[in-house]
DNA sequence: TTGAAAGCGCTAACAA
DNA sequence: TTGTTAGCGCTTTCAA
């Protein structure tokens, strides 16, 4: 064993899980072992037996569908709280032709900024799925590979999609298309004819760059992601937008988009202060920690050296001294919206093609003059 | 609107949205709506039908299980090709009671650092399922609310579940054990009777805290999260045998439990540096990111003011300089392994009760003497 | 207000 | 090798 600045492998890391299920490394491990025997449940047959009456009747009581007597409700409802029963939604689903499950499409390849995000998507989409007893079922994609995605398509397992991001020309959303399987997506996209839940980021992005602008920043410079994600477009946009309307207020402008890995940010931020602007505004949260983490490595004052803005609030920026100026969002919001969505048009309502959430523009220490 | 240490809210942020989905709301956006309707699939008699044999045949041919002439399949096979057929999993889980879904069980309110680990932990789970032809449906739980898991016990949605976490006394495994459903759990959990996939904290964090001990260093702190986290005593016992093994090079020794959040940590480090001691152990990458930042804050030099080791890497860490010494796990593996421990479980296969997986110790600059 | 019967799309004995 | 029949657990006409 060495020590210092190398990689010490203390036991070996290669095996897959095929191999390490197999007979050697089972052997390795504790012996005690479990196994496990069915139960079997009651069903809707059994309570309409022992209440002698039809099993279509305990349907009615349970679902409040169709006539059924008081008392022969309230006998059901008695009967079906103290043996504990509950229906299969399963079984409910087939009879109905749907599955009661809704699919979440996200990333699998996701890094550590996008995931809060996506996590609170995820707890709005989930309250209101599980008000109307539906479920999500987790597809992953990686880049362009969609194979688990058509998987649950085929296999019939949901009866519509949420996705948690959209690219410019998303393979997803073909698919979905194609398949004539009801979705929305968390974002937007320029696609036609796909119902669309999103912050409203040109107006968002505009706002925030035209206070900075009125507050009398005149050299002011854009570091953006990614240009194939729409959400990038559409924030320097909003930017651009703002730059125009305040002309007259501006010197001095530079953008540079596909710049979201830290030496590039690095190299930019020295770029940007060689040419002498006054702030830089990050297109999300994650450049502007690279921008920050630079920042101070350098030793550069913020706001007195220069000022930052990001166009995301995340949680990376929370432990930022001065606190970061940013727009900021409702992810919650938005997949409860985007749920609710879903479940109209699932249920034949008209619903909007386009719904736009509302932000917040908090000013923080790190734009103060 | 003002500027400054001021938040100015430009547009307001709480309906909640039930309402925004009410009349008002829909009115200001865009008008354009889009309305579904349904089309039917092709079924299991329609293929039957169309050949003029019986649906068992087709199933048989689908399935590959029973006997069936070579020529018979092939035709069925042809022919749903063409048609693009898919069987439907719903009802063929109905027909053998099973879901074909496995519940996956995470926070609610999980965080920046959890999220990649689980995040990951999903991929391998997603992995094994998929091949095996069953999905993901995601419950959610919050702190000791455990009501989605319990709707989606009742509602008979899944096969078994997989935890994405254990507490030392966790409600999730109560409800489960009582409803005697198949379970495992990531983590691990004193709770006997429960099927564990764990990394081996306790030999990892004693090796690595060995390491350092053999190093040289004789005063050593750790700071260490949750104690109510059964990961965070597993760590604590690792650490605590290896200061007890080495004890002949310890002169100095500190431990701090429940000490995970930014002013307690920042609070600690000034103790620790007080105390004289020349390495902070940090549990987990959380705590070590707070540690390094204060450092940073702090200009206190590593490692030459202070060596820092973590007992978990994630990407939290990456961008620090000098690169940190930590031990490195594979989470996907982990799902992996988890996963297809659950399947054989549920397929009355005896498994074993406790699984560890393997680990790296990474020696890097961050300790280097 | 209630029930009988058919059906959702598939599997699994049991026969042939 | 193939088909018949009876479910899986629920809903939904249609009659009574």
């Amino acid at each position: 064993m060495t020590v210092g600045f190398v990689s010490v492998t203390h036991t070996i890391f290669v095996k897959k899980y095929q191999e390490r299920l197999g007979e050697d490394f089972m052997e390795s491990q504790q012996m005690e072992t479990m196994q496990y025997t069915e139960t079997d449940k009651i069903t809707i047959a059994d309570v309409a037996e022992a209440l002698g009456i039809s099993k279509t009747t305990v349907s009615r009581a349970i679902s409040g569908k169709g006539r059924i007597g008081a008392e022969t409700r309230k006998r059901v409802m008695d009967y079906i709280a103290e043996k504990n029963y509950h229906p299969s939604v399963v079984a409910k689903g087939l009879a109905q032709s749907k599955t009661y499950n809704i699919g979440w499409v996200m990333p699998g390849q996701s890094g550590m900024t996008d995931l809060p995000f996506f996590h609170r998507c995820l707890n709005g989409i989930n309250e209101v799925a599980s008000g109307a007893d539906y479920d999500l079922l987790i597809s992953m994609v990686y880049d362009n590979d969609v194979s688990q995605l058509a998987r649950v398509i085929r296999n019939h397992k949901v009866d519509g999609f949420i996705l948690g991001r959209t690219l410019v020309d998303d393979p997803c959303v073909r698919l979905l298309q194609e398949n004539d399987i009801p979705f929305v997506v968390i974002g937007s996209t320029p696609n036609e004819n796909v119902i669309q839940i999103d912050n409203d980021h040109v107006s968002a992005c505009r706002e925030l760059t035209s206070v900075l602008l009125m507050k009398g920043i005149q050299k002011i410079a854009l570091i953006g992601g990614d240009s194939n994600h729409v959400v990038n477009q559409t924030r320097k946009q909003g930017f651009e937008e703002a730059i125009r309307e305040c002309r007259h207020l501006v010197r001095d402008c530079w953008i540079y988009m596909d710049s979201d890995n830290e030496s590039t940010i690095d190299r930019l931020v020295d770029e940007i202060r060689r040419n002498g602007a006054e702030c830089i505004v990050c297109m999300d949260d994650k450049i502007c920690y690279h921008v920050l983490n630079k920042c101070n490595r350098d030793g550069i004052q913020i706001p007195g050296q220069i000022k930052i803005a990001s166009f995301y609030y995340s949680d990376l920026l929370k432990s930022f001294k001065p606190a970061i100026t940013a727009l900021e969002y409702d992810p919650k919001e938005l997949g409860a919206v985007a749920c609710k969505m879903l479940l109209d048009y699932m249920d034949g309502i008209p619903v909007k093609k386009k719904i736009f959430m509302n932000h917040q523009i908090a000013l923080k220490g790190s734009t103060q003059l």
